[in-house]
DNA sequence: GGGTGCATGTAATGGGTTACATGATTCT
DNA sequence: AGAATCATGTAACCCATTACATGCACCC
């Protein structure tokens, strides 16, 4: 909800540009599906803190281009002064890994590698988009923020890679130490 | 639901039970409320997969202790050889971080020390389960995995907390520099 | 000709939290 | 005396994903 509205608030767009902004830029931590994304602009929009305005397309459907109101601006500060709540953890590779004795190291590593594999793609693409993307915007004002974001990114994907790899480590040994028996 | 069916495949428990072990055991990477696990647990057992006993109290509610059935086991290896889904990510503290350029940085900097607080913590208990727990049941076939998942947080954690040390020097340096104007 | 991208939206379904209800016992 | 712990459960609600529906334009 909130971040279509930030979103909006640095620059006016659909509902569909907004699925894509928010898949390159928040992706790593934050994502919405357009389930999600078309009836909250309607509701961002009767509450005030949007407006919207239709372009006609032929074939295609009329686009619909939504932009912040002063109300909204308002809206997103009293927002942001609200602390975050805590998040609630959900890792399910990590569930399948506690209960890794029921099973196989055959059948865990093929996820545990997956998971390198992850962290090591978003890993190329935070540093690019560090090395790269973020010097474009040096004058922006979010550019720092942002930067803040990428950063998290950066780190927490080193430690999962790290972790993976002590991991793999872990298991093959174990994997070894039962095919002698 | 299979957190539930894998704990109760290491020792039969009652629902209040599991809610203690989860908090403390897988706390740091999945939880379950009571509303999840009642339910679920009359779920599993009409599925046949666990099966409950009841024991007579006076004045508080029966307990209920729940074992899993060899079709739970069944069950329970079946879903361990499914890959975990990837997870979505829904980060509010990286949100509030990301739209920072639209408020100041004395607001979002108690969100970080807050950030910074928790791992720090979370790190102290994980810890003490490396140094002290884990070595109890050294003889556990679970024990090399369970050493995996607090591994996870731990590293986890140590990102988080340079992360936010990190981010706090920033946003200080940011503070000041508006300051001046 | 077929896949991908543009562009909107709705409905069904699922998953999960929170608050409520009950009530004895044990600790402070 | 009052708070916390033990112990179960339900109902209301919220949030979110997925699948479906539509249909043109462009590229290979």
């Amino acid at each position: 909800m909130e971040a279509l509205l930030g979103l909006l608030s640095i620059e006016p767009m659909s509902g569909y540009d907004l699925r894509q902004t928010i898949e390159s830029s928040t992706g790593h931590f934050w994502r919405e599906s357009y389930g999600q994304i078309y009836p909250n602009l309607k509701a961002l929009a009767s509450a005030g803190f949007v407006q919207g305005k239709t372009e006609r397309h032929k074939g295609r459907p009329d686009l619909q281009i939504y932009s912040i109101t002063p109300k909204g601006r308002e809206h997103m500060r009293a927002w942001l002064a609200l602390g975050p709540q805590p998040e609630v953890p959900r890792n399910e590779l990590l569930l399948k890994i506690f209960f890794g004795a029921q099973t196989s190291p055959e059948i865990l590593i093929p996820y545990v590698e997956r998971e390198a594999e992850g962290s090591r793609n978003l890993l190329r693409i935070l540093d690019q988009v560090i090395q790269k993307e973020l010097p474009k915007n040096q004058h922006y004002p979010d550019a720092p923020y942002w930067k803040m974001t990428a950063r998290f990114g950066q780190m927490e994907m080193e430690a999962h890679l790290r972790w993976a790899e002590e991991t793999l480590a872990e298991l093959r040994r174990i994997e070894k130490s039962k095919r002698k028996q």
